[in-house]
RNA sequence: GGUUGGGUGGCCGAGUGGCUAGGCAAAGGUCUGCAAAACCUUGUACGGCGGUUCGAAUCCGCUCCCAACCUCCA
C-alpha cells in the first residue's frame, strides 16, 4: 500500500504532496561547498541529509537528476578579498589548486559518509558566461544597474513589480530590511542598502577576473546558484535543497534573480535542513567549539573520547529528523554507536535464518513484513529517518527473539523471510545509505576468522568438560585483547 | 530590535488533540555453569502561567529561556 511522499516546504511552510513537474522525474538542486577550506562537518550533515532524500526519491522509481554546485569562485570576505584568491596567497597556490584540493577533499569525505555523487556537479568558474548572461537578462528587464563596472540588483524595483514578493522564503519585509542596512553600512554605489551585486568590478590586484560587457569583474554571491540551476534544470524545476543559513540572502537572492531574469522562480519546493550544534552551540573555530570529521573519526580531539566510525556518525544523523538541530555530544554517540552495533548484529543474525513456515506467512512473518512498510511509509513522511528507524528497531527485536527463540519460525514461511530481508536490506543499504564495516579487510579478516574458530572450538571443548577455569581464562584473554565472546544456543559467537 | 525554528523522562530524539515512538543508560525477571548478549516487564516526560475542549505535550494567548539568520557560512 504505497503512500503519496509529503514534504515541508520552507516557500509555503507548510507540508504538501509531492507532485513532480515532469511524472516520473525529479529535478533536484542542492547548494554545495565552497572550496576554499576543508568540508566543515554541518556540511557534512546536510549533504547527508540530501544523500538520503536523493536515494528515497530513487528507490520511490523517480529518475532524478541531482545537481549539486561546487562554489570556486569564492565570494567577499569581510575585507573585501577574494575567498578564492586569499587561501591562494595563504597556501602559496594557484587559485585553481586551492579549488581542485578542497575539492578532492571534500569528495573523499562525502566517500567516506557513503554518499553518492551528484549526477552533475557544475563549477561556478565554468559557467561564467552563463552567469554574464544572466546579468544581461536581468538589466534587460530593469531590475538592475551598473555603477562603475558593478551590476547590482535592484531589491525595490523587483519588488514593486512583482508582487511584493521579495521575502517570501525568509519572511522578512524590505523595510525592515532597509531600516536595518541604513544603520550598518553606508550605501556605497548602490542605490539602495537592500541592493545586492550580481556583478563586481575586479581591482587590479583581484586574481579570479573574466572580461564582460560591463569590464573586467566576476560574478556576483548568489548568482551562480540561479544560472547553473536554470541551465540543468530548466526554468521551473522540482526541489531546491541548502542549508537552513542559506535561507537568507542566499536562497532569497536566487528567487529575486531568477525571477528578475526570465520570471519564473526555478524550485517549486524548498528544502532546509536545520544545523548541527555542539555542546548546544552552532560549531564555531572561534571559540574552540568545533570538531572537524577526521578528529571524529580518529577520536583527536578533546570533545569526544574515542573515535567514530563514520557509519556511526550517519546512523547518529539518521536519528535526528534533517529539519531538527542536531546536537552533537559524547553521550548521544556513544548511544549510536550502541545503537548501530546492535543493527548490524541482528542483520548478520538475519542472513542465516530460514522461514520454517509453510506457503503461508504466519503472524510474525507478518509483522515483520507490517514493520518494514511502516517504516517505509515513515520515509514518506517528510523523509522522517527517526521514525523509520524506529520502526526499524521494532524489527530488530523480532528479530533477535527469532534467533533466540522467543519467536518462531515455523511462524514465517520461507518466502516471506526472503521477501522481508530483501526489503530490509534495500531500505538500510540502498535509501539510508548505511554500511556494514569490516573492521579489517581481505585475508586478514579472513585469517581471525579462522583462529577465532580454532580458538573457540577449544573453549567449547572446555567446557564440555566442565573446565571452568579454562574456558572462562580464554574468554577474559579474549576480553582483553578486545574480542567479545557471546555463548548463543547455537554455540559461541564474537565480536571486536 | 526584526525574521525563522525550538524548549519532551538520566542523555539523545520522534510525536497524531484521547491509544507504549525509538536508541542509550537504569531497575526487576527469563535464559545461562558464571558472564555477556538476547527476550519480557518497569519510568508521576512534555519550560512557566492562563484559555479553548468531555479531554492538550499536541490548538490559542501571555511569559521565560535557547539556537540560527539579519554580514561569507550547510
Amino acid at each position: 500500500m504505497p503512500t503519496d511522499l509529503t514534504l515541508y516546504n520552507s516557500l509555503t511552510r507548510k507540508k504538501e504532496v509531492f507532485h513532480p513537474l515532469v511524472p516520473g522525474h525529479v529535478g533536484l538542486y542542492v547548494c554545495g561547498p565552497t572550496v576554499y577550506n576543508p568540508v566543515h562537518l554541518g556540511n557534512c550533515r546536510t549533504f547527508v541529509s540530501f544523500d538520503i532524500i536523493y536515494r528515497y526519491l530513487m528507490a520511490k522509481g523517480y529518475k532524478v537528476r541531482y545537481v549539486r554546485n561546487i562554489t570556486d569562485v569564492g565570494h567577499l570576505t569581510d575585507d573585501g578579498e577574494d575567498r578564492m584568491s586569499k587561501g591562494a596567497r595563504l597556501e602559496q597556490l594557484e587559485p585553481m589548486e586551492v579549488a581542485q584540493k578542497f575539492s578532492n577533499q571534500f569528495h573523499d569525505m562525502m566517500r567516506t559518509f557513503n554518499a553518492l555523487p551528484p549526477s552533475i556537479e557544475p563549477r561556478a568558474t565554468g559557467h561564467i558566461i552563463e552567469q554574464i548572461d544572466m546579468v544581461r537578462e536581468i538589466i534587460e528587464n530593469g531590475y538592475a544597474y551598473e555603477v562603475n563596472g558593478s551590476v547590482y540588483f535592484d531589491v525595490e524595483a523587483y519588488n514593486n513589480a512583482n508582487e511584493e514578493r521579495y521575502g517570501e522564503l525568509s519572511g522578512r519585509r524590505i523595510e525592515e530590511l532597509m531600516a536595518e542596512s541604513r544603520e550598518l553600512k553606508s550605501q556605497g554605489e548602490k542605490r539602495s542598502p537592500s541592493d545586492f551585486a550580481i556583478w563586481m568590478k575586479a581591482s587590479d590586484d583581484h586574481i579570479l577576473r573574466w572580461d564582460s560587457p560591463w569590464g573586467a569583474g566576476f560574478p556576483g554571491w548568489h548568482l551562480e546558484c540561479s544560472a547553473m540551476s536554470t541551465k540543468y534544470l530548466g526554468r521551473d524545476f522540482d526541489i531546491h535543497g541548502g542549508g537552513n543559513d542559506l535561507k537568507f540572502p542566499h536562497h532569497e537572492n536566487e528567487i529575486a534573480q531568477n525571477v528578475g531574469a526570465c520570471h519564473h522562480a526555478g524550485a517549486r519546493y524548498w528544502l532546509h535542513t536545520n544545523m548541527l550544534l555542539m555542546n548546544g552551540k552552532k560549531m564555531s573555530k572561534s571559540d574552540g567549539n568545533t570538531i572537524t570529521p577526521e578528529e571524529l573519526f580518529t577520536g583527536d580531539s578533546e570533545h569526544v573520547s574515542e573515535g567514530y566510525a563514520p557509519m556511526v556518525v550517519r546512523f547518529f544523523m539518521l536519528q535526528t529528523h534533517y529539519r531538527s538541530t542536531m546536537d552533537l555530544s559524547e553521550e548521544a554517540l556513544q548511544a549510536a554507536k550502541k545503537g548501530y552495533t546492535r543493527l548490524l548484529e541482528a542483520w548478520d543474525s538475519l542472513q542465516d535464518m530460514e522461514g520454517a513456515g509453510g506457503a503461508q506467512n504466519g503472524t510474525v512473518g507478518k509483522e515483520l513484513a507490517a514493520g518494514l512498510a511502516a517504516a517505509y511509509a515513515e520515509m514518506d513522511d517528510d523523509f522522517n529517518t527517526p521514525k523509520a528507524m524506529a520502526r526499524i528497531f521494532e524489527l530488530v527485536t523480532r528479530i533477535n527473539a527469532l534467533k533466540g527463540g522467543q519467536l518462531s519460525l515455523e511462524e514465517v514461511s520461507a518466502e516471506g523471510l526472503e521477501s522481508f530481508r530483501d526489503g530490509l536490506g534495500t531500505l538500510l543499504w540502498n535509501v539510508l545509505g548505511l554500511k556494514a564495516e569490516a573492521a579489517t579487510g581481505g585475508a586478514e579478516q579472513e585469517a581471525l576468522d579462522r583462529v577465532m574458530e580454532i580458538v573457540l572450538e577449544l573453549r567449547q571443548q572446555a567446557r564440555a568438560d566442565k573446565d571452568w577455569a579454562l574456558s572462562d581464562k580464554l574468554r577474559d584473554a579474549l576480553t582483553e585483547a578486545g574480542i567479545t565472546v557471546k555463548d548463543g544456543k547455537e554455540g559461541a559467537t564474537w565480536s571486536l
